[in-house]
DNA sequence: ACTCTGATTGTTCGC
DNA sequence: GCGAACAATCAGAGT
């Protein structure tokens, strides 16, 4: 436990730093971008009531070394938060 | 010092 | 356009 999202309403949540330095993609937000394409693919009709469930379920199939592409490109991208965490905190300051 | 929570990220789908 | 399940995540805030 730890993050009980249970009736947590997150929804587009809303920036409350100055210069809210959005956070970097998650390596699900890769995973999905790949597997919307293949996913769908194989389960054409499935609404996202389908494909969402069997996508994230899919996602936790893989394995650390099928994530690991997805992990990857998290990984750029936290890089790109960096960025981003650096202006902020240069020019919140 | 330690812990936790909140905020965020992107997809799909329908209305 | 948005909301909501799906999962990860990270950083800052609070105790």
């Amino acid at each position: 436990m730890s993050a009980p999202r249970e009736a947590k309403k997150r929804t587009t949540r809303r920036k409350k730093d100055p210069n809210a330095p959005k956070r970097a993609l998650s390596a699900y937000m890769f995973f999905a971008n790949e597997n919307r394409d293949i996913v769908r693919a194989e389960n054409p009709g499935v609404t996202f009531g389908q494909v969402g469930r069997l996508l994230g379920d899919k996602w936790k199939a893989l394995t650390d070394e099928e994530k690991q592409p997805y992990e990857a490109k998290h990984a750029a991208d936290k890089k790109r938060y960096e960025s981003e965490k650096e202006l902020y905190n240069a020019t919140k300051a």
